[in-house]
DNA sequence: TTGTGGGTCTTTTTT
DNA sequence: AGACCCACAA
């Protein structure tokens, strides 16, 4: 990457020279008033509050493009942060398309990831940080503060008075690190929990992973875990950060948290560095800004320190992230951050009907904390939004199946339309199922969206890690990962027995394992299998070196010397052929890179996948995955309370919880240009057991002026379901539906299940408990919880609810309960 | 070393 | 119900 060397051009060319022949502005033409405002205000920090299709990309593009040609900077000097390599590559391929005034690309478009990785390449060695005795104390002051934003100023720590000395700790990242991926992190922490001999089945890897991972979202790293998280990971968790902080030093890697945290200790603690790049980025700017965690929240105040030119795009009513780290009170407090700082609302949509802004916007009316935005468009009226219930889950996909081939032929005068105008978005993944089944039984073309990236397959990542032993002998995560693969019969055992050579030894595991064939220390098939891995990944690491081979024909080598390949052509499973087909595609993918090494050192951070294929296809994906896509047509499926809103997310979080499901709903429905289908299932199958359903409290908030009610074919005929009735006549049980939802003992229609011939709707009481009415339970009362079914109140504490259910031995403290008083949903 | 049975969990997912 | 993971047996 020589973007420095390329921007340091700035320092000696004369920004003055260029601003001699100024040209004209075509960019801003095109756009209405607000969008120009944002596009022109250069001055000091900006923040554009960009609603949902409202042409925020394009604003954007013409700010960079007003940027170069007012020669308020070049294009190396513009910082151009995204959270995805999907939007980076979006955002690449828009200015390259309208390039206006523009040189070139710009050097520093990427992630916060792949941004982060480029200057900590150049300031590895400056990590770990290690306080001078000097400055322990003021750290500590900063621990005690209660509110983690307020613990960093501005401006960074006080210049130590002797820069550590590098040398002094034998011990500090290097320039070449290794990305570790969640796989790989993993099975570092899985020995690190072995070695300290925790019982790994109560306290497993994958939970110590999100509780490092959430620290390293705050920027916290081990000395800075506040007291009140100590408790953590039954009280161990900070003590196995900072052993698994340590064996990644060791092993000179990363994980994807420590690209934005390292850089930003080393912002912290090396004003100097610091200095460099604020000085060089004169702009920044920074999309779906409501989607930054406390980390790269820091990252970007340090960098923007300097002069404030920052500009932040993002919604907060699109904010859907909260799960991961994602902050909304980052872009709620933006004013506070940057005094002084230019709101700008983009509020004229340009994507949906007005019946669909109309419903959009009546959904997220709901939410408390926002800053408030209102859309409009001057597009025609168009269709309204459509709600319908079915009798359960199979037939809401035979409908949409059914609804999709119609709008494929062009029905009630509507234009036909192509599959690839029309997805499905689902709350949770699993829900994917039922329309895969049903669209492959119709023939139905459909694209799943989503599930596996390329790089994270089974096959790919065992492909990397030869090639990573290849050009990195002491990479031991890969060693681990293909010693065995193909079988090699080298079990447990004879695994066990190179780990202890190489340990006693000092030595990576490949030198280990031929040490110990050296001392015949293994014997039998293991050890000849082991003895041509070891010969073989020496001669391959000559061949990359030595021989005229390109790295494509080399990748091959490796892949079949090794019988990788060939273990996939013996295998007889289905999934097979796709492995070896995915093979293929990687040793393709080789092909833009210079070497094997420059491959790996990407790879980690790429994800170009979604071969655009030519046939037309519904697309099927979660919400989440929808964000930013639209579509001609929507459907909504599965709009039920507890599926959606997700019961867990309001049980986790509450209030704010049912806010993130409500901003869910509200992406869900703005993603449709012309026609969005919502529906909901009377009864479902949950976790193989069938429970009634009610429609979720979002259709209650759906203004009636802009929904029509669709009737389920076949319903009246046969008789009077639930999910009939309530899809009959929605509307009008919406109302009732309000009034009831929050307060316990709402009156509930009792589905049955009973094939065709649907019996007349039982009444049934049911309460819901939310924290205000667990007084409301009695204690010895019996009560019924969707995820661990019956169990007896044992103790009722403040807002909390001591129940033992009667599944063995469960006891869990829960504070919302369904419970049915008289009867038991089948 | 590989197969099997029992226990557990079950929202969303990027880098 | 169904997937996954681990412990234990052949």
């Amino acid at each position: 990457m020589s973007s420095f060397d390329e921007s340091d051009a700035f320092e000696s060319a004369s920004l003055a020279a260029r601003a001699m022949a100024a040209r004209p502005m075509p960019y801003l033409d095109e756009l209405n008033p607000a969008q120009r405002e944002a596009a022109e205000c250069l001055e000091g920090p900006v923040l554009m509050l960009a609603g949902a299709g409202t042409g925020k990309t394009k604003t954007l593009m013409a700010r960079v493009a007003h940027i170069i040609s007012t020669r308020q900077a070049f294009e190396s000097q513009i910082l151009a942060v995204t959270f995805t390599n999907k939007a980076a590559k979006e955002m690449k391929d828009r200015l390259a398309k309208t390039p206006y005034s523009l040189k070139g690309p710009l050097p520093w478009m990427g992630t916060f990831h792949a941004l982060s990785v480029k200057i900590l390449r150049r300031h590895a060695e400056l990590i770990p940080f290690r306080e001078p005795e000097a400055n322990v104390k003021e750290v500590e002051d900063l621990h005690d503060s209660d509110d983690v934003l307020d613990s960093y100023d501005l401006a960074p720590a006080p210049q130590p008075e002797a820069v550590p000395d590098r040398d002094m700790y034998s011990l500090h990242l290097k320039s070449n690190f290794t990305i570790l991926d969640t796989d790989d992190q993993i099975r570092l922490l899985k020995q690190l929990i072995v070695a300290n001999n925790i019982d790994e089945k109560r306290w497993p890897a994958r939970m110590l992973a999100g509780i490092i991972e959430g620290w390293k979202n705050k920027a916290l790293t081990p000395e800075n875990v506040p007291s009140c998280d100590a408790n953590a990971y039954n009280n161990r968790g900070v003590e196995l950060y900072e052993q698994y902080q340590t064996r990644l030093l060791e092993l000179n890697a990363v994980d994807f948290g420590d690209l934005i945290l390292h850089t930003v200790s080393i912002f912290q603690h090396y004003p100097d560095v610091l200095a460099e790049y604020q000085r060089r980025f004169r702009y920044i700017l920074v999309d779906e800004y409501q989607d930054t965690n406390v980390a790269q929240y820091l990252w970007l105040r340090l960098l923007a320190g300097g002069h404030k030119n920052i500009c932040c795009v993002g919604d907060d009513d699109q904010s859907i992230y909260g799960w991961r780290g994602a902050e909304v009170g980052n872009i709620l407090r933006f004013e506070k951050d940057f005094p002084g700082a230019h709101v700008v609302r983009l509020e004229q949509n340009y994507r949906s009907t007005p019946h669909i802004l109309a419903a959009a916007g009546s959904v997220i009316r709901g939410n408390e904390s926002r800053l408030g935005k209102e859309l409009w468009t001057d597009r025609d009226e168009g269709e309204k939004v459509r709600l319908i219930g079915h009798w359960d889950g199979e037939e809401e996909a035979r409908w949409i199946g059914e609804e999709v081939e119609a709008l494929q032929r062009g029905t009630r005068g509507m234009r036909a339309m192509s599959l690839d105008d029309m997805a499905i978005l689902v709350r949770a993944s699993h829900q994917m199922r039922a329309f895969e089944d049903r669209f492959l039984t119709i023939g139905l073309p459909y694209r799943v969206i989503g599930g596996p990236r390329f790089y994270e397959r089974l096959e790919i990542r065992d492909a990397m890690a030869y090639f990573r032993l290849v050009v990195s002998p002491e990479d031991d995560l890969a060693f681990e990962r293909i010693v065995n693969t193909p079988k090699r019969g080298l079990g447990n055992v004879a695994q066990q027995k190179i780990q202890t050579c190489a340990r006693a030894n000092g030595v990576s595991l490949l030198e280990g394992a031929r040490l110990l064939l050296e001392e015949k220390g293994i014997g039998g098939k293991g050890a000849k299998e082991l003895g041509i891995l070891v010969e073989s990944l020496g001669r391959w690491g000559r061949m990359a070196k030595d021989s005229d081979l390109t790295h494509m024909e080399l990748a091959e080598i490796i892949l079949d010397e090794s019988g990788y390949t060939g273990m996939w052509q013996n295998d007889k499973t289905p999934e097979a052929p796709g492995r070896l087909e995915n093979l293929k595609e990687l040793v393709k993918a080789l092909e833009s890179f210079e070497n094997l090494q420059g491959f790996l050192e990407h790879v980690s951070l790429i994800m170009d996948n979604e071969s655009d294929d030519a046939e037309a296809k519904v697309s099927i994906m979660t919400l989440h995955a929808a964000k930013g896509l639209e579509f001609p047509a929507v459907f909504l499926p599965g709009w039920e309370d507890g599926l959606f809103p997700s019961q867990r997310s309001m049980d986790e979080s509450g209030l704010k919880g049912l806010e993130e499901e409500r901003r869910l709903a509200y992406v869900g429905i703005t993603r449709a240009e012309e026609i969005c289908t919502i529906s909901f299932a009377g009864n479902r199958r949950v976790y193989g057991q069938w429970q009634s359903q009610m429609p979720s409290r979002f259709i209650d908030e759906l203004p009636d002026a802009h929904v029509e009610v669709l009737t389920p074919p076949g319903l009246y005929g046969g008789g009077f379901g639930a999910a009939g009735r309530v899809g009959a006549s929605a509307v009008e049980s919406r109302v009732a539906q309000a009034n009831t939802y929050n307060s316990p003992g709402w009156k509930r229609m009792q589905a049955r299940s009973g094939g065709q011939g649907m019996s007349q709707p039982r009444e049934s009481r049911h309460t819901i408990i939310d924290l205000e009415a667990v007084s409301s339970f009695t204690l010895g009362e019996r009560v019924f919880h969707q995820k661990f079914g019956y169990g007896i109140v044992q103790d009722i504490e403040g807002d909390k609810l001591e129940v033992v259910f009667d599944k063995a031995g469960v006891k869990k403290v829960v504070a919302k309960f369904i419970s049915p008083s008289d009867d038991i949903p089948f």
